[in-house]
DNA sequence: GTCTATACTTCGATAGAC
DNA sequence: GTCTATCGAAGTATAGAC
């Protein structure tokens, strides 16, 4: 194995279109359907090519996992430099294509060892940094049943908000309303820092 | 479409060892892993059997969720039962191959139409048996900015136990300690049911 | 540097033998 | 009522032409 075959560039127009294409379908119908055919397809060209530009379907992917992470980072920084910025990353985090993107590539991580340690170092850092801004706004919290360490906190905020998108596209509803009420009072009363 | 091909009888042998194989399959390999091929080789059987005593994939796929379902439905209820009911209810959620069982399920029905369907249905059943076992038993809780409902408590404890086992087995920790010990103290102070 | 012709494997599903 | 022979489509990947 590991042959020496050549690959595409990687500011190649195709390679480009080939990776929307695969974002698409992983958004669309998940990650069973990015196969080297149908991401073809979508893109107008032949599955040939995406094995030029991608040695291995799972090299596909980890382009994908790279190529998303690197603007969600993006995105979560303006959100957490926003005036509001729970407010911002709460709205973040609930963004239904970003979740469902962030679901689909943990299903498939579960079982393919490469892509579990790019998307859980990848996590890691959108954690830390949510944390750090947390920290900055509001030290420790009191939860009435003691301190919550803003790690916590981001990994709570997170949970939740990735959770009531998932329920959702499933069609599961139960507890939703009240639940995003609370935390809509929540964000409310984090508002002003208080430090 | 729709012919009328026999299928084999639902008490059969076989049939089990096929949902059995099918099951650990999911478990051990997420739902892409789960071919007719695999099944079968895993059953010790052809792969031609699945499809006697299961018209399509889907159609396993939809087995698969009732008996899941159904036994989870039985150990759910005996949490509720017991003298602890809310810790019997958390480890119950906690329990990885549980959690694992219910997102790759989760990540297949995204995309299909009729595992969806089954799985919403069942979903919003398990919560409503917790939201009603926990208004037996606290009514409705203040959470320090508003009453938490029932069932948005419930919803709360799933999400959170689902996200905690699914970022452990990604290798993603941060905050997990603090999160798990917090809920710890939550659990202790509701050992005792107010009402 | 880019794309095509082609090989080989595995997939779901059906028709028909026991 | 149970299982097998077989099919056509779709999957990843390679070697080689432009």
């Amino acid at each position: 194995m590991a042959t020496t075959r050549r690959l595409g560039a990687e500011d190649s127009v195709t390679r480009h279109a080939l990776l929307d294409a695969a974002r698409a379908l992983l958004l669309e119908e998940g990650y069973a359907a990015v196969t080297s055919r149908k991401v073809a397809a979508r893109a107008g060209l032949k599955p040939q090519l995406v094995h030029y530009y991608f040695a291995t379907m799972d090299d596909l992917f980890l382009a994908l996992v790279r190529h998303g992470a690197e603007i969600n980072l993006d995105r979560q920084a303006r959100a957490l430099a926003s005036p509001e910025p729970v407010r911002a990353l709460w709205d973040f985090a609930t963004d239904p294509a970003g979740a469902t993107f962030t679901m689909e590539l943990a299903a498939l991580a579960n079982h393919r060892k490469a892509i579990r340690a790019e998307l859980a170092t990848y996590a890691e850092r959108f954690r830390a940094l949510q944390a750090e801004a947390l920290r900055e706004m509001f030290g420790r919290v009191d939860s009435g049943v003691g301190e919550v360490a803003p790690e916590s906190l981001a990994f709570f905020m997170t949970a939740l908000a990735q959770m009531l998108v998932m329920e959702d596209a499933l069609g599961v509803e139960g507890g939703h309303k009240e639940a995003r009420e609370l935390i809509a009072r929540l964000i409310e009363r984090a508002g002003k820092p208080q430090r």
